[in-house]
RNA sequence: GACCCCAUCGUCUAGAGGCCUAGGACACCACCCUCUCAAGGUGGACACACGGGUUCGAAUCCCGUUGGGGUCGCCA
């Protein structure tokens, strides 16, 4: 157990920022990597949008992303650790009493309006920073902040430094768009006779478009990727290379091994832009890897979740739709969708098959061979399947597809899905020849 | 506008003076596979912003220009 003390500290906004959840995971990452602590201390001070529902909404994006703290603000009100408060709403007293400190020393005044602004001292404003570097700030111009305002209430700079302060952070981990105001916050540390904790200012994320993302950009919540289906390991597997890399070409990466090699100083310095493609793709490859049994489980809450009752499917056939499903999609936000056919009785018929498979003028010469055919068979497996589609077909000299396409339209309405021969299996003989008299019918 | 940060394919990146005629991934294109759509396989196109230095040698170091981003709040 080291003594790093790091802190993610959200603001309460409605949502979870895709760029806040990065910097709650480089916190995450650096605590776990040097055996340090973890603090979520919530910024609640501008409590025109505090509620408890988004404070809700910090802890469940944090929690799916698989992130947990040691110390802070915790689910249902309470708190874990020894500095708390963890809400700067019910720290009031305590920037009372820091800022009467200044005010005793004259490095902070009033001002005749009541409110109360810091000192800035006009030396050299000295920055070290553990990703950007030493840099040095002119101040000969620097207004002097105000720190109080004259409705008696904090502002963000000084009780950002007074809980950092009073919860013995060590390393202040945030966006590169806190950097410029980092000299000011080491000198209020310096009034205060503290030494100000190690500062490492990550690159932004920025929108396709190339400036700050911003809460209304598409993809900045992370709550949509939870309702879209993205695995959270997916999302966080992508956050983790935008401004950090294994620097060996791999971009699937176990947390593990992330927290293994994570460090401050390999940290990019530019700002990196939201690539939705990468992480669709990425998802795809976390769902490849999914277990039978995790993929199911998935699978079955995100449609009930989306109001597909599966309760009174049989079981068998559900598991076995979802597998022949399963490769055709990356998401769960595909599968409604995909296993809408299968589910229903009433099925629609799409564009192609309306207009172009089943208007064929053998259409309905094909779908009653096929009835017949499977009629006859013994055995209904895949395979079996298969064989009778193609004898069909060389039957009258024609390439499979021939009987595939009508096939798959008569069946399911569609004229793309999961191989022909696996969907027929897993529909099983009665509700094939239901289906292809239904189709038939309409013919 | 002032100040700060940044600068390798469209995007994420590897690269810390010779290993670079610049590597990987996503996206894109072609072909293969194939019952459709995907997936998969193979191949392809695509970048060191520009200009000066330093050096025997620069994507890598220095300076300038340009470009992008950020900060300058009694928002956080």
């Amino acid at each position: 157990m080291s003594d790093v003390r790091v802190r993610f500290a959200p603001s309460p906004t409605g949502l979870l920022h895709i760029g806040g959840a990065r910097t709650a995971l480089f916190n995450w990452l650096y605590a776990r990597h040097f055996g340090g602590k973890l603090i979520l201390r919530i910024e609640d001070t501008d409590t025109a949008r505090n509620t408890p529902e988004a404070v809700a909404i910090i802890f469940k994006g944090l929690r799916w992303l698989g992130l947990d703290w040691d110390e802070g603000a915790q689910e249902g009100g309470g708190a874990k650790g020894d500095f708390g408060p963890y809400y700067q709403s019910q720290r009031m007293d305590i920037y009372k009493k820091y800022v009467d400190q200044l005010l005793a020393v004259d490095k902070a005044y009033q001002d005749p309006d009541g409110s109360v602004r810091f000192r800035m001292p006009r030396t050299p404003g000295v920055v070290k920073d553990l990703i950007c570097g030493e840099i040095t700030f002119d101040r000969t111009h620097e207004p002097d902040p105000t720190i109080f305002r004259k409705d008696g209430t904090p502002v963000f700079h000084f009780v950002n430094v007074v809980d950092d302060l009073e919860m013995k952070i060590t390393h202040v981990i945030r966006g590169e768009d806190h950097l410029s105001n980092t000299h000011k916050h080491i000198a209020m540390f310096e009034a205060l006779g503290a030494t100000p904790p190690q500062y490492a200012h990550i690159p932004l994320i920025l929108n396709p478009g190339g400036s700050k993302m911003s809460k209304r950009d598409e993809g900045a919540s992370i709550g949509e990727y939870m309702d879209q289906g993205y695995l959270p390991e997916a999302v966080r597997n992508y956050l983790c290379l935008l401004g950090w890399s294994p620097k060996d070409n791999r971009e699937v990466i176990a947390i593990s091994e992330v927290v293994e090699k994570f460090d401050l100083p390999q940290i990019n310095r530019g700002n990196a832009r939201f690539d939705i493609n990468k992480l669709y793709w990425l998802n795809g490859e976390y769902w490849k890897a999914l277990t039978a049994e995790q993929y199911h489980a998935y699978a079955k809450e995100y449609l009930t979740q989306r109001g597909v009752d599966l309760s009174k499917i049989d079981a068998a056939y559900v598991t076995g739709v979802l597998d022949i499903v399963r490769e055709k999609i990356k998401l769960g936000r595909d599968l409604p969708d995909w296993v809408e056919p299968f589910f229903n009785e009433e099925f629609s018929y799409d564009e192609k098959s309306l207009t172009v498979t089943l208007k064929e003028p053998e259409a309905k010469s094909r779908i009653e061979k096929l009835s017949a055919a499977f009629g006859g068979l013994g055995e209904w497996s895949a395979v079996k399947l298969e064989e009778t589609l193609k004898a069909l077909a060389a039957g009258d000299g024609v390439k499979v597809g021939v009987y595939v396409h009508p096939c798959r339209a008569g069946v399911a309405g569609r004229a793309v899905g999961p191989s022909l021969y696996h969907m027929l299996e897993v529909m099983g003989k009665e509700r094939v020849l239901a289906r292809l008299q239904r189709t038939l019918g309409k013919l």
